[in-house]
DNA sequence: CAAATTATTTAGGCTTGTCTAAAAATAAAT
DNA sequence: ATTTATTTTTAGACAAGCCTAAATAATTTG
């Protein structure tokens, strides 16, 4: 179908877009993909002849219909195979992002069906972000740092950025995990600490711990 | 650590060398690799500097010491992939060999060990060939087909060829599978067929069928 | 708004792995 | 033992994907 490197181009530019308002830049691409403007150039212009993107000279790119339908199923490979080596190989967190880079280049759309049977059909990866289903429909999740919320939000723990076996073990010592409701009490502007509440208990936190964790907000 | 390329002469080098006394030729490996002859010479003197093989000119070459070593981790990869194909997602046998052709090339010796606990440290993969272990040790079974025997001779079954659902029905219907005791009884030079003792009674193979079984003789 | 800075593209080159066509070596056959 | 046929190697070219250096466009700044 697309070559690995067509394949990580599209995948790069999908995340960049999310998150950002206008067009992608080559640099932004360059910068994310670990390589030189030029052959950013090279490249958009090869998927922009594919249809997959659309690029006007010295504005940028953003992905076509077709472009973002096939980046969706990247990634829905992507994490499928996340929840995979966490869940049935007993991998860490932080081990699986390298192994995901290459298992989803894989091509068979029913091994991908396949493995998400398998697998129960799981809503979310490892890291809290949600797998696109078959059609490429995703359930968007504002995801946001705990530090960067405010006092009286609610969220929902999604996901921990570090995954240290000391910063895994603290969470789980104060009962936070995948799934924890959590409410902000108060704030502390001159330490950025936050106090939230934990199955009706406040919680002290510090700012480097908030940062950490990864939430979305509750309904 | 190699290149996809350099990883599939690899291993079809490493086959083309069992079954085949002396030096595998050019030619061969050019044939079994659907590639040009002049392809195969330039690879093969890229896999000769880096001490994988040895090579002389209009003779053939031979895997190294270090190259059969890279070829039995490719080989156990691949077998391995083949069990968690069949066994954990179902897949038919005559499914499995293309996807392993690119799971095979998975860097991540860890991935292999975890996927190899896995599984439970399986012996055989799904056709019956043996998965070397993680030292590249690999017990070598003479592998031979049912219709090869001699009215005599025992045997265990240990694949079969094709995997059409009417054979496999067939075939347990007749309370044959892997693992299988058999004894041959009584071959018929014209036709091909043969008698053989399955659980102490006998049973009429024609000769395809017999020739779509895979057994070993036992000692 | 013109000059300086930054971003992007073009031009040309390199590596990997492939190919075709021609040359050289080996093997087969008369 | 020469000629013929086959196999293998060399030479030169090509596409993909990357690079550096130079040119051009866009943006920022005084």
């Amino acid at each position: 179908m697309y070559s690995l490197s067509e394949e990580n181009y599209l995948k790069a530019i999908y995340h960049l877009e999310q998150g950002a308002a206008s067009e992608v830049s080559t640099n932004a691409i360059a910068d994310r993909m670990q390589t030189k403007a030029s052959s950013v150039t090279d490249m958009i212009k090869k998927l922009a002849d594919k249809q997959l993107l659309t690029y006007i000279k010295y504005k940028g790119v953003s992905l076509t219909e077709s472009g973002q339908r096939t980046a969706l199923r990247i990634i829905r490979k992507h994490r499928l195979w996340e929840v995979f080596l966490v869940e049935k190989l007993n991998f860490k967190l932080h081990q699986v992002h390298d192994l995901a880079e290459q298992l989803e280049h894989i091509q068979s759309a029913e091994l991908v069906d396949r493995l998400d049977h398998f697998l129960g059909h799981p809503q979310y990866d490892p890291h809290g972000d949600p797998i696109p289903d078959a059609n490429g429909n995703i359930t968007t999740r504002q995801k946001k740092l705990l530090g960067q919320l405010d006092a009286g939000q609610c969220a929902v723990c999604i996901g921990v950025k570090s995954a240290s076996d000391d910063f895994l073990k603290y969470l789980s010592k104060n009962n936070i995990g995948i799934g924890t409701q959590l409410e902000v009490q108060k704030t502390e502007d001159f330490t950025g600490a936050l106090t939230v509440v934990v199955d009706k208990a406040p919680l002290f936190l510090t700012k480097e711990i908030a940062n950490s964790i990864y939430v979305t907000l509750t309904a």
